[in-house]
DNA sequence: TGCATCTGATACGATATCGAACTAAGTAGT
DNA sequence: ACTACTTAGTTCGATATCGTATCAGATGCA
């Protein structure tokens, strides 16, 4: 492969790297007090893909170490906006529950994100969002696959 | 704005979290021992802009607090891998300069990713790169004016 | 010049991240 | 049923991140 092409994958990884990092500024700055943007995204992946799932899928869907996840649902469950409860198909393992006050803080924090969002879309538009999506999540499937793969 | 949409913009920084994530693992697993993404991202950094730069300047550059700066950068130089100098135009201030060794070190993990990047363009081709690369940095330049905007 | 203010960098402390080791429970092979 | 192996989750320790406070040098203004 020649250089110039390695460099174009480096420099897309930067890019990315960069969007994640303000993006994720973005959304803390909207959280309260002592909440993260990993919380959040256990909260927001809890109603959109259902709850009730052990602490080690969701760490799989993130891409995080199980051991991080301890950590922030810890968090979570300190504040009552989940609950953990005992597998009752496996008794090593445990589900996750989203409580009533967990929803409503994940609605509310989305709703404060509104206005940051209204305020990219004229730059950014929704069809361009449209655009680069389904290649962002061909991307995301394949460094996925990688993962496992040898030498990944 | 409607739901939907705020819902797609989530969606895109949903999925650019987790290739960023994604993407450091794949390069700190390259690194050598004791060294993460931060400091790659560095050391490449002064190679592609040019070293002698304040380390404020580069906390800007990667959109992250002047304390993680001063961090990176002391275990960079612990390592000899960049140098760090008075900033001969300001008492306050310092430069950050590039080793040879840092040079080195940057090139070797640049020659050890490239069996990754090398297996990740037969289903993500350079041309698919091309492609969305304007649109994520017409994103990132939006989001960084917006992080100084009142609100932001 | 003297003083208030601003700016670059570091020290410190709180929390987050994550690898290694551990415990408990499930699974498979005999 | 017994043993070896695998898997889910936690604990612990090392390091990273980052906000606050601090210090030194620069700048602006009277």
């Amino acid at each position: 492969m020649a250089p110039e092409e390695t460099g174009l994958y480096f420099t897309l990884f930067n890019e990315i790297g960069i969007i994640g990092q303000l993006s994720r500024t973005l959304l803390e700055a909207r959280l309260p007090e002592g909440l993260l943007a990993p919380h959040f995204t256990v909260l927001n992946h809890l109603i959109r893909m259902g709850d009730g799932r052990t602490p080690l899928d969701l760490a799989r869907a993130f891409q995080v170490p199980k051991t991080s996840l301890t950590h922030t649902l810890a968090g979570l469950e300190r504040r009552g906006l989940v609950a953990l409860q005992p597998n009752p198909g496996d008794g090593r393992s445990k589900q996750v529950w989203i409580t009533a006050e967990g929803r409503a803080l994940r609605d509310s924090v989305i709703a404060a994100m509104e206005p940051a969002i209204a305020a990219i879309a004229p730059g950014f538009p929704p069809d361009r969002v449209e655009a680069i999506l389904p290649a962002l999540t061909a991307l995301r499937r394949i460094l996925d696959a990688q993962r496992d793969a040898p030498g990944g």
